[in-house]
DNA sequence: CATGAATGAGTCTTCATTCAT
DNA sequence: TATGAATGAAGACTCATTCAT
């Protein structure tokens, strides 16, 4: 009848991605369990048999939150890492994509690595995402080694990869908490002490990056 | 008649120290919300109005184990890592007594930094025992600078810091996970990538315990 | 297919008064605390989330209650007693219309003077009431003084307000408590105790209302 | 072995007043069934089995407050008021001692009259007392009119005394709530309103106390 | 006599989830 | 499609009351 802009009848998918913003964001600030889904249907605006209708159970709902981010967040890493490049510079630029999609994302962080974390049925579906990324470094690591003829074992390169991850992320949460922070400063620091070791940063060596 | 122990009318100190236990244990595995304070006391043996009494609500009695768990943990690293001794001996020793506290704490260690990470009512007390631990750190690496006359400005350090407590965090979290992993040679690993940094460690240079 | 009343899903307002009917009258029969949000439900037949949902907690519920029932009342009385009237008729029809309150609602009466009472939170709501009426019975009284050309000191007059509305609550205790006692009587009763004082009726005169 | 004043092993009757007085004061600052049995046995110096081996149940307990309080009360009352005396006279004395014992038990009152009304145990202990002191100022009233010849139904009497003891109750009540206010003061005012009645009074006829 | 230890039972309150319109 | 109405189930917390020492 009318042409005049209605808010109601969106498409499936865009109310999805509607539903999805409204749960990242009260997950990430209530937590998992303290987050009601009244609150996150009123934030999305929408009655709560649709919340239901859409995206399922609150599980499932977080699952998706998790999905959603998890998918964002490696294809940002994964794009800016380019095989080709030398070992330093694609560590150098994974850590650059993953602060900055961090700093830009601080609430889907959160949900990611802060909620996930601690909650039984999540924390499979959590570990499974960090188990690519460490793969992913490690993959990064093993290469650099190969291309020099030597080797170090699975397991052994497996540990460090995940220290690297781990101390990424420890950064991160730092960084999701100081919204003054700056992403690329952080990634810089975290590249110093993940390539030079805190032996070389003691006796005055650092690490720059080249051009940016 | 018989000096059997009796399992009713103990002192107040010693169901306080099962209670702990139990609620260390069942938070470790359900997690802040999902743990059921019934749990907990059956787990303890003891009625729920026990609990309650000797311990308050469940936010205190999370508090209760936080602070049981981060004072034994505090305590173990501390006494080990003398302040006389050369840095890269104080990292060493101090990973080592931090990797054999989890190894040996499991339960401990996830209520500490998986379950208190995402609950707002605790992330302050939480963080406030992490800054603790990373300004040690930092203190460690600042008094290295020192004694060869050098310097870093104190927010650059505490990054620093910040990222080597990350690291070891997530390898904790690794070996809470893997009950076959070895604390001590999880914390060499450690010790190799804070120490050394990637760069070195592909070129070779390993770091290992002098005499131990 | 019918229209016999169906009994489910009706509109807010309606479950509404049924909640507050079922509320006073548990109320009344148990008493504040006694009175259990279970069977305040049951006998609104009514799940107890719709309760909290609509009327908020035990306390909100019962303070709602006691507006009702207290607006229901003000009402009746401020009704009746019209102020150009002389003073005795006044007071007459306001009794009259107080006692018939009482009779026609014995479990309204009952949360309003017998539980608000005692219980903390609500006395201050309750003296409140309390308080406009007897101001009402005092200003009534300094109207027919006036008058007269004559005065009473403020505290005089409002300690004798006090002691004829607490005169009537106690006989409208009596009339709860005497399902067969007829209101219209009791107020005539009041009426003469009221405005005659012992002296006169014990002398054999009495007061009857002029008409009806 | 010792002379020494011992706090403890007091005879049996000095701790149950110890306890009563205790519970008075607990029953009515908290209601009674907020009031806790931990708070009056620590509120008495002693241990909560100590107050059941001695006094029963928290209803035996709250029953024995009631009756304490009410003899009291009743012995008051029942002193001053001698029969042989002309019925103002004996009103008035009846009504001093009646507000002279609230204002010197502010608590004890509280509990006979603000707790007991609304809980359905105390309920029928409550008017049982209520109804004694009802009939003596019926009989009051009747010995007056026989002593002139004259009668009332029996039934029209006891309302009026009903709604005088009803007056004298809220202004009780009122005093009380007003620990400024002068016993003997508020008493000449409740006889004025029950002797003269609001006509006389508005009539500028006062009563006062002829000696005192 | 006196008490710290202990609990069964019950209440308020919330929330994920679904129906009927 | 969209939603107000509705609930089963569960969890935190309290308290009167009683043992065992």
């Amino acid at each position: 009848m009318s042409s005049a802009p209605s808010f109601k009848r969106l498409p499936r998918a865009v109310r999805e991605q509607q539903m999805l913003d409204a749960a990242v964001k009260v997950f990430s600030r209530r937590g998992y369990h303290a987050a009601s889904m009244d609150e996150i249907a009123e934030d999305a605006g929408i009655s709560k048999p649709m919340v239901y209708a859409y995206l399922g159970t609150k599980e499932e709902l977080f699952v998706a939150c998790l999905q959603r981010e998890g998918t964002r967040m490696t294809e940002a890493i994964a794009g800016a890492a380019a095989p080709e490049l030398p070992a330093d510079e694609r560590l150098w630029r994974g850590l650059r994509a993953f602060f900055g999609f961090v700093g830009a994302h601080r609430d889907g962080w959160a949900v990611l690595y802060r909620q996930a974390r601690g909650e039984q049925p999540f924390a499979g579906e959590l570990a499974a995402m960090r188990a690519r990324l460490v793969e992913v470094v490690a993959g990064m690591l093993d290469h650099a080694l190969r291309a020099e003829g030597r080797e170090i074992a699975g397991t052994e390169l497996e540990v460090v990869a995940y220290a690297l991850v781990g101390a990424s992320e420890s950064l991160a949460d730092w960084l999701a908490d100081h919204p003054e922070a700056d992403p690329e400063r952080t990634a810089t620091r975290m590249m110093n002490v993940a390539w030079l070791g805190a032996d070389q940063l003691l006796n005055g060596v650092t690490w720059h990056p080249s051009a940016g």
